[in-house]
DNA sequence: TTGGTATATCGGGAAAAGTCGATATATTTG
DNA sequence: CAAATATATCGACTTTTCCCGATATACCAA
């Protein structure tokens, strides 16, 4: 999901039909293409999120994930300098 | 134990008495800063080098570990890049 | 070769993570 | 307000991971 949440364009083209890429994907797009229940989607997003690896902006009834890169570079740099 | 992997003399003076630490620090020192079974931690050293973080090197009956560092800075990079 | 020490492997029970269906909450629309 | 839609949360079950004791293997010393 990370990763797709890198190119949302490439990955979420149906997005385009009903919003842009502003605020992130959508759990809908999320749960279509992973195959995976509702609650389980959601409860995955909702761990990224706690994690701080991703925002989530309510929009509606829609609640918009994007990934928040800062927290990689962090990640990767304490593996750098802590691992 | 990766941690203290990278500063052996700070970690485990006791080997001083019986080696040195040319070829990492060995399972039984390991097991007793750990604090859990011999056979838990030789599981875990063992799964670690698989996974290519440390290297073994067998002298005698002891069996030495030490960090691969190249594979951290790795996955360093892998996260930099991939994620 | 026998016994002692260090490490590795095996089998199983306990704990945690993954996943689901059902249900609750929030929002929009009529 | 009622119905429809999107998401979140809950409880239960399954799978995986963690960790142990018992046992096997490897090496050394007498």
């Amino acid at each position: 999901m990370l990763e797709w949440l890198k190119e949302p364009e490439i990955n979420f083209p149906e997005q385009l039909q009903h919003a842009g890429f502003e605020h992130g994907v959508c759990v809908g797009q999320i749960q279509a293409k992973a195959g995976l229940t509702q609650s389980t989607v959601s409860e995955y997003l909702s761990i990224l999120q706690r994690a701080g690896f991703i925002e989530a902006t309510r929009v509606g009834q829609w609640t918009y994930y994007k990934r928040n890169e800062g927290a990689f570079e962090a990640l990767s740099k304490l593996i750098q300098s802590n691992l």
